[in-house]
DNA sequence: TACATACTGAACCATATAGTTCAGTATGTA
DNA sequence: TACATACTGAACTATATGGTTCAGTATGTA
């Protein structure tokens, strides 16, 4: 029994940030995929998407296992419950924040100054 | 060949990948903030500070205005919607994937009176 | 006017990322 | 045995990130 210790949001969070990645798990939903199925599905390297995978897995988003010498991806029972919880509970901030401020009228009236610089 | 493109959610997720981040946006849902006090709160250079607030910025979930000489921060209107609905997309592909290997079990027990054996 | 405050931008640094190629090793198959 | 397949690891490239310092500019205040 493997306990993993729950990765900080950072890592998970780092490797949704790639659009390959996401894709990855997308496919993974589909179904188990060797390392080289991916690579093919993706146009890459068998290098390069070890690599992505190895991201995928340090975030425990994924488990892989060495059958011979295919290795099979997998998703992670981990899954995105974190990931969940820290969307969710900001997304509530954030709509709490405009609930207390009127948005659109200092929205409408922020014409006047600079706006961004640079 | 899958090609995936989603540079919003490419940027959000690498915003939110920094602790740092996250922090501001936690603290920008308690009230708007200038660059000047999250830099004193984050024991950051304005520098620093400013850096990140463009990350998050570009990722669209704080927006500023510069009055005077002061830049305030706040959350976004955008929110973290498009993160929340990929995000529990994918928690259900996650868990579907794990009925799915129950559903194989059980098929696998009645395999017996079904096509032809492999 | 003089001075402080708040930000801005350029430049630098160390490390990480996303990808590659190339040279292996390990495994399965004819 | 010979050959193909599947992965692995090192090394290299280019770019991004997270931070800094330093030298400004713009703005508010006494």
């Amino acid at each position: 029994m493997v306990q993993y210790v729950s990765p900080p949001l950072d890592l998970s969070f780092a490797a949704l940030s790639d659009a390959t990645r996401r894709g990855i798990i997308d496919q993974l939903g589909r179904g188990d995929a060797s390392i080289t199925s991916l690579a093919d599905k993706f146009q890459m390297t068998l290098t390069g998407m070890k690599k992505h995978v190895q991201v995928l897995e340090r975030a425990g988003l994924v488990v892989t296992q060495k059958v011979g010498r295919v290795r099979t991806c997998k998703l992670g029972k981990r899954g995105l419950k974190a990931e969940a919880e820290w969307i969710e509970a900001h997304r509530k901030l954030f709509e709490a924040r405009f609930e207390a401020l009127d948005e659109i009228i200092s929205e409408m009236k922020q014409e006047g100054s600079d706006e961004s610089a640079s």
